[in-house]
Order: C-alpha cells, then sequence, then structure tokens
RNA sequence: GGCGCAUUGGUGUAGUCGGCUAACACGCUGCCCUCUCAAGGCAGAGAUCACGGGUUCGAGUCCCGUAUGCGCUACCA
C-alpha cells in the first residue's frame, strides 16, 4: 500500500514554525516512502479563516520547498455535505443521535476554565457521559422531531464500556477508557455544520490517508477519532505525533505572545536560506542516526524516520531583549554556516533577489561584471550571518551610497588625527600602483607606512572603515581589490573629513 | 478536577539489549592566526542524567512514587 500523508493546516492565522515542521515531516516522510504528499485546507471555521493567511501558509511551504503537492489541493469547506451526510447515516446506523437539547451559549475567553469547571462539578454530582436523555430516544421520534423543524445536534454514541486503544509511532501504545470520553458533537445544532473531528476522519478516510502525522496536541483527541472510523466502518490509519515547539519559558508559542519570531515568513524577510531553516527545523523533534546536522535535501530523506522522532516537547529558544539573538541562535548559526559554504550557483540567486530588492542590483552584474560579482560575494559571504547583509553592511562593495558605522568610525579614525593627512597621501600612493590589485595595493600601502613612520595596522584598519564602513571585514588588500583604484582613492580622501 | 505525555549541561540532541570516566552541535570563556572580526584553528568551563525509593555486582537506561512542565478534556481547529 502506497503512502499517502497529508498536512492539514487552519488558514486562522500566519503559518508558525511548529506547524511548518509538521508539514516537513510530512514532506519528508512521503518522499522517502516514495508516497504522496498533499495539502488539506481546514478552512471550516467561517469567521477565523482568512485568505491572508491562506496565501502565507502556501507561500511559506513554497519557499520551504516542500510545495510539490502530489494531488489538487483539497477545501475542507467544500466537504461539509459529506461530512454532514455521514453523521446522518451513523443516526440511521443507531452510531450516533440526535440531541434536541438547546445549544449552549459559550463564551470563548474562558473556555479552559469552564472546561476544569464543569468537569469537577461533574465528578462531584457523579455524572456520567451516557445520561444524554435523548440517547436512546427511537429513530422514528427522532426523524420526526427532526423532520418538525425542531433543532438538534448530531452526537456519536460512544459505548459505555471498554477502551479504545492504538499504537502510536512516535508515543508508543496509548489507551483511554471510554468512560472519559463523553458523547462528542459531530455535527452542531442549528446550521448542522460539521465539527472538527468529524471533518478531519471523514476527509482522511476520503484522501486515503495512511498515515497521520501531525502535532502532540492532537494525541488524546485520537481516540475520539479512531471511534468515529469504526462507527464508519473505516480501516483507522497509523499515527504519528511529533512533540511540540515551545517558547524560552515552555509555554505554547504564539502570535500574540511571541509576534513575529514564530511566523515562518519572518525568516524568509529576514535573509533566511530555506534550505538552511529547512535544515534547522528538522532538528527540532529528530536527529539522524549518525551525528551529521548539515545535511542536504536527499540526505535529510535518507535519514528521516518516524521512529527517530523524540517525545519532549522542543524549546525555541530567542530573546525579546536582544537583537542579536532575535531567534535560536542555532538557526542563526545554520543559516551563516550555509551562506558561507552553500554553492556559489546557489546563493548568487539570492544575493541577487536582495540586492534588486534594495535598489542595489546593477544589470552588468549579469555581463560584464559578473566575475566581479562572483569574487566580491564569495569574499563577503564569510563572515555574514544572513542574505540580509549583502544589502546592510555589504552595500558598500555595490554602492557609493552607503553609511559609517559609528563605532567603526570612533575606533578605526576618529582616534587618530594624523589620519586627516595619512588618508589622503595613501590615496594618492594606492592612485600610482599598476596594476591595481591585492598585492601591489598592500605593496604601496607598507611603503607608505614606512615612510609615514606610522604602523601598517593604523591605515589598513582606517582603509577598512573607509571603503565599507565597517569596522570588520574580508582581509583589507581583497577588499582593495574588489572595490577599485578609483573608488578606493575616494573613498580615503572622503573618510579623512571624518578624522 | 480528570485523563494523557514528557523530564540528559543555557539551548537542540546522542546514549538500541542496564557496564558512562555521560557523547555531538549551537552558545559561552580563553588562546592562536592576523590588518579587523560576529570568520578560521586550538583549548576549556558547564550535567550529582527532575527528585525520592526499589530491583541489580552495577541504572541516564528497568519498576514504583513525588514534583514540575505541557497537552487534551468545547455544539474551537
Amino acid at each position: 500500500m502506497t503512502v499517502r500523508v497529508r498536512f492539514a493546516p487552519s488558514p486562522t492565522g500566519y503559518l508558525h514554525i511548529g506547524a511548518a515542521r509538521s508539514a516537513l515531516f510530512n514532506w519528508l516522510f512521503a518522499r522517502q516512502t516514495g508516497g504522496k504528499f498533499l495539502l488539506r485546507v481546514e478552512d471550516t471555521d467561517a469567521q477565523r479563516s482568512t485568505d491572508e493567511s491562506l496565501r502565507s501558509i502556501i507561500a511559506g511551504l513554497e519557499w520551504l520547498g516542500i510545495s510539490d503537492y502530489d494531488e489538487e489541493v483539497v477545501f475542507q469547506s467544500a466537504n461539509a455535505e459529506k461530512h454532514r451526510a455521514a453523521a446522518l447515516r451513523l443516526v440511521e446506523a443507531d452510531k450516533a443521535y440526535r440531541d434536541f437539547t438547546p445549544k449552549a451559549e459559550r463564551a470563548d475567553t474562558n473556555v479552559k476554565q469552564e472546561i476544569a469547571d464543569r468537569a469537577r462539578k461533574g465528578a462531584n454530582e457523579g455524572a456520567d457521559h451516557r445520561s444524554n436523555s435523548f440517547r436512546d430516544l427511537s429513530l422514528e421520534e427522532s426523524n420526526r422531531r427532526a423532520g418538525a423543524g425542531e433543532p438538534f445536534a448530531v452526537r456519536l454514541k460512544v459505548a459505555r464500556e471498554g477502551k479504545s486503544s492504538f499504537e502510536d509511532i512516535v508515543y508508543g501504545p496509548q489507551e483511554r477508557d471510554y468512560s472519559e470520553i463523553e458523547d462528542l458533537v459531530l455535527l452542531r445544532s442549528g446550521d448542522v455544520s460539521p465539527l472538527y473531528n468529524l471533518s478531519v476522519v471523514v476527509d482522511d478516510i476520503e484522501m486515503g490517508i495512511t498515515h497521520v502525522i501531525r502535532g502532540q496536541d492532537h494525541l488524546t483527541n485520537t481516540h475520539k477519532q479512531i471511534l468515529i472510523y469504526d462507527a464508519l466502518g473505516a480501516g483507522v490509519p497509523r499515527f504519528a505525533h511529533l512533540p511540540l515547539i515551545l517558547a524560552p519559558n515552555k509555554a505554547k508559542l504564539s502570535k500574540r505572545k511571541h509576534g513575529e519570531v514564530v511566523s515562518l515568513t519572518t525568516y524568509r524577510d529576514r535573509g533566511f536560506v530555506p534550505a538552511a531553516f529547512r535544515n534547522y527545523l528538522a532538528l527540532l523533534g529528530w536527529a539522524p542516526p549518525d551525528d551529521q546536522e548539515i545535511m542536504s535535501l536527499e540526505e535529510m530523506i535518507r535519514k528521516f524516520s518516524l521512529e527517530g522522532v523524540h517525545r519532549s516537547n522542543a524549546i525555541f529558544n530567542f530573546s525579546e531583549l536582544d537583537a542579536r539573538q532575535w531567534t535560536d541562535q542555532k538557526a542563526l548559526w545554520m543559516n551563516a554556516e550555509y551562506i558561507r559554504t552553500m554553492p556559489l550557483a546557489e546563493l548568487l540567486p539570492m544575493v541577487r533577489a536582495e540586492l534588486e530588492a534594495e535598489g542595489l542590483w546593477k544589470a552588468e552584474y549579469e555581463t560584464d561584471a559578473r566575475p566581479w560579482l562572483e569574487k566580491t560575494i564569495d569574499l563577503i559571504r564569510q563572515r555574514f550571518m544572513t542574505l540580509k547583509d549583502f544589502s546592510g553592511q555589504g552595500r558598500a562593495y555595490f554602492s557609493d551610497e552607503f553609511e559609517y558605522d559609528d563605532a567603526a568610525v570612533a575606533k578605526n579614525l576618529k582616534k587618530e588625527t594624523r589620519l586627516k593627512e595619512l588618508l589622503p597621501g595613501l590615496a594618492a600612493s594606492i592612485e600610482a600602483v599598476e596594476p591595481f590589485n591585492a598585492e601591489t595595493s598592500e605593496g604601496a600601502l607598507r611603503a607608505f607606512s614606512e615612510s609615514a613612520g606610522v604602523k601598517a595596522g593604523l591605515l589598513i584598519n582606517a582603509s577598512r572603515t573607509a571603503l565599507t564602513g565597517q569596522a570588520v571585514g574580508p582581509s583589507m588588500f581583497e577588499i582593495f581589490e574588489i572595490i577599485g583604484r578609483e573608488r578606493s582613492a575616494r573613498r580615503l580622501r572622503a573618510a579623512a573629513q571624518l578624522v
């Protein structure tokens, strides 16, 4: 039997990293087993679902490189009629019943508290889950009242005795007593719309899903879903639940509290290389059998296994206070690692996109200046963290309009007043060099520093800030060659004004 | 409240059948390289494996209990 898995996000917000990881694991599993990877949009909550959210999710999956769905995208809302029919079929088969109890309004704010209170109260009164008086209403009577237009909800008839059990691929054997599961509502009263547990099951059956891979927050509810599979007479798929990704204080990651760090598109917008973030994501809750953490997509597919997923929740370690740690340090490190080691040919288009977005791209980079571009990028990528750095710290390589870092100016230019005269002098001796390259500019600078009686380091560091605006960067003589004779001389003279 | 799941250095993880002087990566500290560095090289600090008890010659690994965290418990998804 070929494997069929699906990623089933609900479009009620952006694609957060936990969901993205679920998508990734589904995708990896499908690609490894030669199975099908499907996308189903769970848009049954019309109030909360938005097109914008859907677009953001789709874009996120594309960015991660896992949007090659093997079949048409399924929209759950389009299947509502099927879900309803399935529930009514269960009523006919006496596996579910109509509940004519008037719908109780629920305040959305304190649901968790309300549930706990109700449970506590129920426990005190010894209430049991099978006490609904409509549970044993005859089908004739039920049909009659429904036919007369009386509003009803449909609930599943859960057996009084026994227990539900299944083997989770990640969490192992799971068991739950029926007495702990109430007769869950399948269809809402009033508009008779289907509820989540019914919809997932009917759709998963319809889509022929063989493995349900999703967040651990669904682990306990799986028992309810299995009950629905059974009632419907359908085979139950295999389940694999994934540990959750938590915030540094071990709280659930949420948009409201944690903002954009949890949104996948943030990583795209802040200069992450998709492969790097994907690689990082794969390591949250899973580890390859060997110690190799940096993996190509092919290696990841080959090494992945659901059995290798572990059970404890992972913490996404970031700091809201420190800008340098705006997201997990390992994610940042991995991005830098990818930027400095990936094939230049793969990096180039990403840098181009960044330069274009910032108005720094020039047509000649595609033609005459192509070798220069490649050399430059290869040189400066060594100490960059994100693609944004190419247009930020690296701006001076692509434009004459760049800013001088205050700290760099203070450290390398302002602290030695003689630089006011030395810099123009250096500019002159640099200009006289022929040919102009790293070696000759070094010779010129060292000769000049000797004749001026200052240490070469003084001029080298001053030059770095003069030519790039930065305090750090590649070897200075490489920079001279890259920036070129004329621009170098001009910037050295201009920097004299900053001393 | 009930039920379920988890718990290895700051973080991500390894540790299959009990033999660990607890491994790797990020981060951190120091040194080296050097013209700088958020790069590279080297070294180091950091974990009584949540706690308590038990089984055993021997437990991070097995059993029981406790604590903490998380999840579910809804006519939300």
